[in-house]
RNA sequence: GGGCGGGUGGCAGAGUGGUUGAAUGCACCGGUCUUGAAAACCGGCAUAGGUGAAAGUCUAUCGGGGGUUCGAAUCCCUCCCCGCCCGCCA
């Protein structure tokens, strides 16, 4: 969401980052609204200010038992609430078209993001370790894990369709080491304290991240009202919406290991094969609460902490800054981290570290003390910590055998009961 | 899921249809007094929006939404949350 006063003083500066993303100029379709709104409003007011007026006097007609007076003033309060009932309603019409307007409209990014139109215009920002040679032709995760015979997908489809599978023995192990393997880096290192959220949530949680209205066929939702999490950014976010924040508690930092639930509408066909894209998977979520001159610093850092997953476990990745093209509907920056996957012979997502700025913290109200009588929205920041199903795929390829086998990361061997390497 | 009781300003807590945006206390800010502090006393102290150069003024807000009424914190409907009892349950 976004400060109308801000746009009403630079409408230009608006629509300028707005078009670099691809969208037309809005500010003057925004302005027009918010004028005819106020106008509007303006009538209403002024009817109720009257009818206010009136209704006081009525009230001291009656103490005084001058009936005519009262009656006469009735009549005049009468017509001041047609102007209210029509003009009212209105208003109202005119601010929900407003408020669809600007709460479908994505982020601006900030100046100095890279222009572009898709993922092409991204900006490879540095690298760790070579592309891992295998001496041998690689396989892709999801033969290796069937071959090991820990990786079904077809009794997954027999219950839930396509894009489901079933873990067990040993990779199901793997999973969990990897999951405590980022939790506990992440808390015990890097400061992110440990949240169990809510998985199922209300629209206006996702409202607040910015996921709906906009994106509502990509959401599962339930029966009564509730929508499954695409990502525990939603619930941890959510946790300082309509609040005012202590400042001597920023930055706050969160951090949740939790399933994520996503319909993949619109990707049909894309990633068919495997764990890459599922409709459920794992995750473990960054989430940082910071004042807005520390959001940029702070971004910096969390992508470091998500970086570090993949140097402890030696997997080679790169990191890349989406271009203006590619960037999220909520995010003014975002980093993205790939890792090398050798079946695809590429590097592919596995974190995603945005700063949101105030957006998030507008549309769910979320505010600190910024001095006596000065409450500002906070920026929010949400990154994966890693994505626990993507980097499992990337431990399979990076780490596999010419036998089939996989050999455990050193780093992940504290989680793994003693075993060193996973075979059939 | 059923029944009952609640939700009022930073906190506590009055207020069941008429100058109530809301008593009172605490907390907080300014002042008087004091060598200083405390106490006492005086004054101030919600948020959002419109309008205005400003002072100001207008509107909305007593959990959310809707309704009744000339007028709603107060009455009605509905949803949410909290407490207690009953039922069900990992």
């Amino acid at each position: 969401m976004f400060d109308i006063k801000a746009i009403r003083e630079n409408p230009a500066d608006f629509d300028a980052l707005w078009a670099k993303r691809g969208l037309e100029p809005l500010s003057k379709t925004i302005l027009d609204q918010d004028a005819l709104i106020r106008k509007a409003q303006q009538v209403v007011q002024e009817a109720e200010a009257a009818r206010n007026k009136a209704s006081k006097l009525i009230g001291q007609a009656m103490a005084k038992g001058d009936k005519d007076e009262a009656e006469r003033l009735k009549t005049e309060v009468a017509g001041a609430k047609n102007v209210i009932t029509a003009m009212g309603a209105q208003v109202e019409g005119e601010k929900a078209q407003l408020h669809a307007l600007l709460s479908s409209t994505p982020n601006i990014p900030f100046a100095d993001v890279p222009e572009g139109e898709d993922e092409d215009g991204n900006i490879e920002l540095h690298k760790f370790m070579e592309p891992t040679q295998l001496g041998f032709d690689p396989k892709d995760h999801a033969d290796l894990g069937e071959a090991l015979g820990m990786m079904d997908f077809e009794t997954a489809a027999k219950m839930s369709g396509s894009r489901f599978v079933v873990l067990s023995g040993k990779l199901s192990r793997l999973d969990r080491a990897l999951t405590a393997f980022m939790l506990d880096l992440q808390t015990e290192e890097h400061g992110y304290v440990e949240h169990n959220p809510p998985l199922l949530v209300w629209g206006k949680a996702l409202e607040g991240t910015g996921q709906l209205p906009k994106f509502e066929e990509d959401l599962y939702k339930t029966t009564v009202d509730h929508y499954l999490i695409p990502t525990a950014e939603v619930s941890l976010t959510n946790i300082v919406r309509e609040s005012i924040i202590d400042p001597d508690t920023l930055p706050r930092r969160m951090t949740a290991h939790t399933p994520c639930f996503r319909s993949e509408a619109g990707s049909a066909g894309r990633d068919t094969k495997g764990m890459i894209r599922q409709h459920q998977f794992n995750k473990v979520e960054l989430v940082s609460i910071t004042r807005p001159e520390d959001s940029e610093a702070e971004h910096k850092r969390m992508l470091g902490c998500a970086e570090e997953v993949l140097k402890r476990l030696k997997l080679p990745y790169r990191v890349v800054e989406l271009c203006t093209g590619d960037l999220g509907f909520g995010a003014r920056r975002t980093y993205d981290i790939e890792v090398w996957l050798p079946s695809q012979n590429t590097y592919r997502e596995i974190s995603s570290c945005s700063n949101c700025g105030d957006f998030q913290a507008r549309r769910m109200n979320a505010r600190y003390k910024h001095a006596e009588k000065d409450n500002r929205f906070v920026h929010t920041l949400n990154g994966s910590g890693l994505a626990v199903g993507r980097t499992l795929v990337a431990v399979l390829e990076n780490y596999q055998n010419e036998d089939g086998s996989i050999t455990v990361p050193e780093a992940l061997l504290p989680y793994m009961g003693g075993v060193t390497v996973i075979s059939a």
